[in-house]
RNA sequence: GUGGGAAUAGCUCAACUGGCAGAGCACCGGACUGUGGCUCCGACGGUUGCGGGUUCGAUUCCCGUUUCCCACCCCA
């Protein structure tokens, strides 16, 4: 049998109702703070992710899904089509997206989007990175993902743009039902702070790296900053003395902080600063954050983003201020309260066609009740009339309706409303009204 | 990528120390040919994840492998 590869996974009715009930919430929010779709390409070159993400992070580093493209033409005949190929293998890398933000700033740059001011666009969709499948975590996996982007004097880098984002994110998990989440937010300054961080960080670590336990001891060289994330107890002491990026923001990068708190509390949207918050992509500037969940285990980050003024810029673009988020829908659907079967949309009346020559009649009437948007289940005149009501109850429809010969010759139908029994004749013009009430 | 657990019917799970692979639910049919849910009866359903080894005999023990789950790593 083949069966779907590692880490990736179909999703079944009724779940995807649920699927279905997070998407169309989540447009409806975004369109109450006049956000707009864009889709973007689920390839894209690799250097975009290579040069956005960062090199050095892990999902650049050993989680693409990156291959080469055959070459437009053979290197043996003639040079290759594109300039920027492979002189030997002739093929351009490409790569699944692990992510959506690259793609939509790339997006920005190739066609000009400063040329609007400031754009608020969101995109919904698969992306792909080889991890160790675990719950909540899958190697193709789906985000909501929403970006603020335009240039400066369009308002892009405000700390008005950072609350209204986060603002935002509680609406739509309190339009979802979702209790229990916790903003946690931190400000990881621009690029200067870091520098100096990380210089006063390596410089702290020094000494007392040899006491650490080995994950720290490998973060201390490749990325000083997850020694944050250490859940090892005997190196929580240690921990608490190092240097934290809040000493080291700027006067602007502080103000910029200070603003985005003020305005949430001023809206009352709770948050819990966390100086320890760090996130793993490189290009993340100023406000950092993330809402957890408690139900998702090991998985508890249920959305994250950040600020990202200069990715723009280290994509070959003009300055473009941006901040963002991406939902993992994953994990999203996971925490919900309701059930599958609670937003699925149930027939409102299964026709029941009974005895030969009654397929016509029941198609006939099936096509009137749905031309009045009604949710319409249809059987088929080889049933007895027991299986008809067998099938209408598992189906979850509200009414059965029977066509035999009976009905057809009055032109009136018999009606019954599963759930109480009871049952009418109802004249043909009649039935979508009596439905519907 | 590392460590641990698991895998038996569509689903949830049994099967004593290695001895005929089972149950409940679901599904299909009948009791009941135009009135469902309840009840009763019957039928269907299996390469015991896959491959190898030990054995007279393997769901059971051993080795390998795949997938899922849990944790690490990291992230959404």
């Amino acid at each position: 049998m083949i069966k779907a590869v590692r880490g990736t996974r179909d999703l079944l009715p009724p779940e995807t109702a649920m699927w279905n009930f997070v998407e169309e919430t989540a447009r409806d929010v975004f369109r109450a703070y006049n956000f707009q779709e864009i889709r973007t390409p689920i390839f894209e070159s690799t250097e975009l992710f290579a040069r956005g993400v960062g090199e050095e992070t892990d999902i650049v580093a050993k989680e693409m899904y990156t291959w080469e493209d055959r070459s437009r033409k053979s290197p043996l005949t003639d040079a290759p089509h594109e300039a920027a190929a492979d002189v030997l293998g002739g093929g351009q890398s490409l790569t699944l997206r692990p992510e959506a933000t690259a793609g939509i700033v790339r997006a920005y740059i190739e066609h000009k989007l400063w040329d609007r001011g400031l754009n608020k666009l969101y995109c919904i969709g698969p992306m792909f990175r080889r991890e160790r499948p675990q719950k909540g975590r899958y190697r193709q996996f789906y985000q909501i993902d929403a970006e603020i982007i335009g240039p400066a004097s369009a308002g892009s880098d405000s700390p008005a743009r950072d609350a209204e984002l986060l603002e935002m994110l509680a609406t739509l998990l309190d339009r979802l039902g979702i209790a229990g989440w916790n903003l946690e937010l931190n400000s990881v300054g621009c690029p200067n702070d870091r520098e100096a961080f990380n210089q006063a960080l390596r410089k702290a670590l020094e000494p007392v790296v040899g006491q650490m336990c080995a994950d720290c001891q490998r973060r201390a060289v490749t990325n000083p900053l997850r020694v944050f994330d250490c859940k090892v107890p005997a190196d929580q002491p240690i921990i608490e003395k190092l240097p934290r990026i809040s000493q080291f923001l700027d006067e602007p990068c502080r103000r910029h902080f200070d603003e985005v708190q003020q305005i949430l509390t001023k809206v009352g949207i709770p948050f819990s600063l966390n100086d320890r918050l760090v996130r793993g992509l490189d290009y993340y500037t100023r406000t950092a954050f993330e809402f957890t969940h408690g139900a998702l285990g090991a998985q508890n980050a249920i959305l994250g983003g950040g600020r990202y003024d200069g990715l723009s810029e280290a994509l070959g673009g003009p300055p473009a201020p941006g901040i963002g988020f991406a939902i993992g829908e994953d994990r999203l659907v996971m925490s919900l309260p309701q059930s599958a079967e609670s937003v699925l949309k149930k027939p409102d009346v299964y026709v029941a066609a009974l005895g030969t020559g009654m397929n016509g009649e029941a198609a006939r009437l099936a096509r009137e009740l749905r031309r009045e948007n009604l949710v319409v289940d249809l059987g088929d005149e080889g049933f007895r009339l027991k299986k008809s009501f067998e099938a209408a109850t598992r189906a979850g429809a509200k009414y059965i309706l029977i066509v035999g010969e009976n009905e057809v010759k009055a032109d009136a139908f018999a009606l019954k409303n599963l759930a109480s029994g009871e049952q009418v004749s109802v004249p043909r013009g009649e039935l979508a009204q009596k439905i519907r009430a």
